[in-house]
DNA sequence: CTAGTTTATGTTATAATATAACATTGCATT
DNA sequence: AATGCAATGTTATATTATAACATAAACTAG
């Protein structure tokens, strides 16, 4: 299993993850030959800004007010289709938000375990789960193209809090 | 494993489909002390028309063209909670949309298979799959209240049709 | 059976999320 | 500089969902 659940639910440096999210994601740019323009890199950078889901609108508000100039829909859902389709996020459907991939490049389909207080929100990459359900897929003779495994609840800490 | 994704996938009898579904979520409400209201049982039917789940507003529009009066959304999205809550219908996330559950009243948290061209959706309700999530969720410390586990792909018919 | 209570529905308005369509700009290579 | 393509700007609107308050229907106790 691969997963960044220690460090989401735990007090950390997180300037630490919100770099090496950036430099990963140059580098995959480069490799890929495609541009992270200034538009595309604040997008990510304000989504990395926690491990809590973002909307599309809150990072609306945000990138407006931080850059002075009000950013429209259409420029900021065009910048996360763009890290979505090099992998570099994450869309959570139950809760319509975007989140920071912690290992992007690698192929992976994933759980993900959203707080339902703090909105903390873990990946895991679980060969179990993953198994689990190419099996049941097979079985009823279904192709699997892209899959949303998003488990709600309570983290560690709010699990102690409450 | 439980599941309906051979009758979701192949030709059958739909009627039977509707009304067992029907006549479960009768037994259902009396034996929870609730009313299945016309609008409520109306909300259903329609949900429980086809295997493909179905949009808020497209029930909106169908029902207030059935009955000949409007429709407002608070009015269908009310039913729709009544049905969610009862376990009558399940939500699916990624498509904004709303599908019948075949096996309602009895607890259990499912894998949905989503064809991604003819909208047919099978719910399977896998031991391994749950079995492979709690674990996981227990590695992270986490306690899991609800889960949504959604797959999308090509059915077995429109994959022979590709 | 009726007054009081709860549950359900009606109604108006608006919030929240997402995309279509077309214009303009900027960058990359000739 | 001329061209072509990728990215962004701009306007408008589609889609999904809920808040807040008014009315009506059904149940319950006396």
């Amino acid at each position: 299993m691969i997963t960044n659940s220690r460090v989401a639910y735990q007090q950390h440096d997180h300037l630490r993850c919100q770099n090496a999210a950036l430099q990963q994601a140059r580098n995959l740019c480069v490799r890929e030959k495609v541009r992270l323009t200034p538009i595309r890199e604040a997008v990510l950078c304000m989504i990395w800004q926690s491990h809590r889901p973002l909307g599309a609108y809150k990072l609306i508000d945000q990138l407006s007010e931080e850059s002075g100039k009000r950013m429209l829909p259409p420029t900021v859902y065009r910048a996360l289709d763009f890290l979505l389709g090099l992998g570099l996020i994450h869309r959570i459907a139950t809760l319509n938000a975007f989140i920071g991939c912690p290992f992007p490049g690698s192929p992976h389909s994933d759980v993900f375990l959203v707080c339902r207080l703090c909105g903390s929100t873990a990946e895991c990459s679980v060969e179990t789960v993953n198994s689990a359900i190419v099996a049941t897929a097979n079985r009823a003779g279904f192709e699997i193209e892209s899959q949303a495994v998003e488990v709600t609840g309570l983290c560690p800490l709010c699990r102690g809090a409450s």
